[in-house]
DNA sequence: CTGTGTGCAAACTCTTTGCATAAGT
DNA sequence: ACTTATGCAAAGAGTTTGCACACAG
């Protein structure tokens, strides 16, 4: 378990207030809040349901429907980026860099593949009248019983 | 590795009924007429709501439930395999080798990216007590308009 | 003030489930 | 017969939407 909260990564209050002011997204009460939440402490993979119960146990009075605009808002503006990694739950990643993912399937949790230790070899040529858009590479883990 | 031969060519109602039994399965109307659509013609990608209606437009009564429960028993057995590109839709692909997908975001397609034209050129080593049960590249392409 | 954001509940989509009926062997 | 599969409708999860009220600028 990596506690590595030291503050190299909380923008603080203020901090947040400029991103949001940077994005054209007005800093309301309850943005402040997710973006606290969401870029506090490093790199995140959250779920809406995850985040609005994060909200809820810090007393923050979000509905879920503002958590899952706001989640949105951010993806548009750049300030996160969707992962699909499961059918059935969207994740949200607050590492917007280009990357990749292993997916724990035990329990459906997103970890970021370390940069460098992955490498896609041939980028194939997107069928004419296409671009490529993104490359996603999801190594699904399986934790080993013995 | 039950891989279907003759992925091209209509295994007939014999070769299904051949295939779920050597699977296991019963070979009932239901899964006669679903196995047929579903290796009937080359390879496919296919969401449930699709093979309902496809059935239903070769005049086969097959209730949703049933496609459900039979893409899933075919999937258990090795005959499909699941494809996670969209968080809304599960998608079934009668290839189960190892390959990759295209995905065209315009009309929620999934393509095979032909083998060799793509390749991943250093698998990640698993976090230690877990093992990699996939690797699965998803290509995202947008249709270009000019 | 004025417009944007929020909360709530209801609606929606995709998928699963429970149980009585039907079909396979 | 005996067991497994199917159909239906209802329930469930996750997500979205519509509209009145609240709040930031």
């Amino acid at each position: 378990m990596s506690t590595i909260e030291s503050a190299n990564m909380d923008p603080g209050a203020s901090g947040i207030r400029a991103i949001l002011r940077g994005s054209g997204l007005r800093p309301t009460r309850q943005r402040m809040a997710l973006g606290r939440i969401l870029f506090g402490k490093g790199n995140r993979h959250i779920s809406a349901e995850e985040l609005h119960d994060e909200a809820r146990d810090r007393q923050v009075a979000v509905s879920l429907a503002t958590v899952y605009n706001t989640l949105h808002q951010f993806t548009e503006v750049g300030l996160l980026r969707e992962v699909v990694v499961d059918g059935s739950k969207t994740y949200f990643d607050t590492n917007t860099d280009d990357h990749h993912h292993f997916f724990i399937e035990d329990d459906n949790e997103v970890v970021d593949i370390p940069k460098g230790q992955m490498g896609v070899d041939q980028v194939p040529t997107a069928p004419p009248g296409y671009e490529i858009t993104r490359v996603d590479v999801v190594v699904r883990l399986r934790r080993i019983k013995d």
